[in-house]
DNA sequence: GCCAACGTTGGC
DNA sequence: GCCAACGTTGGC
């Protein structure tokens, strides 16, 4: 089993958009970054876990957990002309974008922001803490989703 | 809104 | 295959 951070801006989808889903269940599509989408594709498990992180937002920072609920498939959103995500050069003959669906897990009581989560020794080898790291769907280890767990339930 | 860092595109 | 130009991301 793998652990994984989705990057979503919240003012497009946020972790309570996710939670007032029916089933609680969203397929996290419009994913057009080649790394990310391979790892979606060749990575993510059911039952994968996900830190759903805000960004570019006010409030930036880790808000949540996902679970994977279905593995890769075809982002229908690449082949609709009217989508922001339209692409011309996928077709359903040949996708070449893909995306998984995630479940709401869980809810932090607060946000671990960004600047807490730089602070952190155990996290300092985190894509999304270094420089000018741009990935919306990364890998993190066991032991730093546990850790930023740990941190949503410390009283500031 | 600014701007640094990044990924992609396309000319050569 | 190089690399400059461009568009986008995302923190601040």
């Amino acid at each position: 089993m793998k652990y994984w951070l989705f990057k979503s801006e919240p003012d497009v989808f946020s972790i309570d958009d996710l939670r007032a889903r029916p089933q609680q269940t969203e397929p996290w599509d419009g994913v057009r970054n080649y790394q990310a989408r391979n790892f979606m594709r060749d990575e993510m498990k059911v039952g994968d876990l996900g830190l759903f992180y805000h960004s570019n937002c006010a409030d930036v920072g880790v808000v949540g957990v996902v679970e994977i609920v279905k593995e890769a498939h075809p982002d229908p959103t690449a082949f609709d002309e009217k989508s922001p995500y339209y692409d011309p050069k996928s077709s359903p003959d040949m996708p070449r974008w893909m995306m998984v669906a995630v479940k709401w897990k869980a809810s932090f009581q607060r946000t671990v922001s960004l600047a807490e989560l730089k602070q952190e020794a155990q996290l300092k080898d985190m894509r999304l803490v270094q420089r000018g790291n741009r990935l919306s769907v990364m890998p993190v280890t066991q032991a730093e989703f546990s850790h930023i767990c740990k941190m949503a339930q410390r009283n500031l």
